[in-house]
DNA sequence: CCAATAGTGTCTATCAGACAGTATGGC
DNA sequence: GCCATACTGTCTGATAGACACTATTGG
């Protein structure tokens, strides 16, 4: 006999918001685990494919319908008592989202991830497994820009690596960098003096994905 | 209403055979996709965590209970129509291993990857990303030497990073590579000849995992 | 001695890291 | 003029790629 299992998709939704790398995350209002932040999710459907039911769930429960969030397998979580009603497969995706206005949910919230010491079930191994593959995303592709509004300086760029990241980057180097592989940017020629100083040049998400060779964080 | 849904491990075991990157499969001698080669796998048990059940099947349905296996989760597969038969989520695992002695049983097989072109259900696709994983994770971490027997040499090590990636090495700067990346090697001080010409030093996998820097494919 | 393979050394181009100076806006 | 930020250029050390020679076995 076949076992059938409940299928559920865990969302790691992230931002840099301020001077944090966030989550968004749900505060819980019943057991088990009352009170403590979970992420975003809910079941499968039986006719719908696991991308669509992380964009439906992404539209759903985190109220990101049409925003313009990266959205990527990240990992599937099966041990049997990770929840303790009833066992759940969980296949967990990772969205990575420009700084979007604050959600009107009240038990929703974008929290700094390095806040979350404590969260439901195993969400917070699931939220540290994609932290940790959006910061080794950023060494190898393009997808810092999927944290940046749709026009960006290159500072903006630089301080979403820096806050990923946690460390400082040179600003030349960076600079140097970024303009100079060939696809990542696409300069709109538009300025924007948002961030005060002289005007700086607006850029657009390049077709580039991969970058090589890679920018390593040491 | 929560839908529940089977839920299977599916195998994509690679290894490196004669001049080829081999994966290990199984002939369908029933429908749907009769005759038709397809991974090895199972479903997962009411109590049984995920990288268990890639243990059991490896050696339950693989025969390679006990073999010196690197078992890594691969990606998770759930668009609804992938089974004809009925809907099935399949946790994709992947496998690498050193080339073990053929199997005696009759409907499995390695074949090689290249001779792969039409499977059964979405194994091919499924393969593809498993051998597409294995040549990104040459070049970041020292995985490489789990294609090899306890005890090789670096020209066999080589000879894998040659058949995985399709690209001829220069020998001399992959042993300079290899040999000062602290951690990757370890010599036992033994030499083998069985490679004809000149002795060549022995050495089993080091401590290190990741590579910095990488070893770029191009 | 010869064949076959292992191991080592050098040169060079490229790239990352460290670092200072100029440019251009708002006030 | 002053301040804040953007942009550019140079030097240097590390590393990968290209390449030729010596070393050690079996036959």
């Amino acid at each position: 006999m076949i076992p059938r299992i409940p299928v559920s998709v865990d969302l790691v939704v992230l931002t840099v918001r301020g001077q944090e790398l966030c989550a968004l995350v749900w505060r819980r209002d019943q057991p088990p685990y009352e009170g403590r932040w979970s992420l975003g999710g809910g079941f499968i459907q039986l006719d719908e494919d696991l991308p669509a039911a992380a964009a439906r769930l992404l539209a759903e429960r985190c109220g990101l319908a049409g925003a313009p969030v990266h959205l990527e397998q990240l990992q599937t979580y099966g041990y049997p008592d990770r929840d303790p009603r009833q066992r759940v497969v969980s296949v967990a995706y990772l969205g990575l989202a420009p700084d979007l206005p604050a959600s009107t949910e009240a038990h929703m919230s974008w929290q700094p991830v390095s806040s979350l010491t404590e969260m439901a079930f195993d969400h917070r191994r699931i939220m540290l497994d994609g932290v940790e593959r959006a910061r080794a995303k950023l060494e190898y592709t393009s997808l810092g820009a999927a944290f940046c509004p749709p026009e960006f300086t290159v500072a903006e760029l630089r301080r979403v690596y820096e806050i990923v990241w946690g460390r400082p980057l040179d600003p030349r180097n960076f600079h140097r960098k970024v303009t100079k592989t060939d696809g990542f940017l696409m300069a709109t020629g538009r300025t924007t003096t948002r961030d005060g100083g002289r005007p700086a040049m607006l850029h657009r998400r390049g077709p580039a994905v991969l970058l090589h060779p890679p920018m390593l964080r040491i």
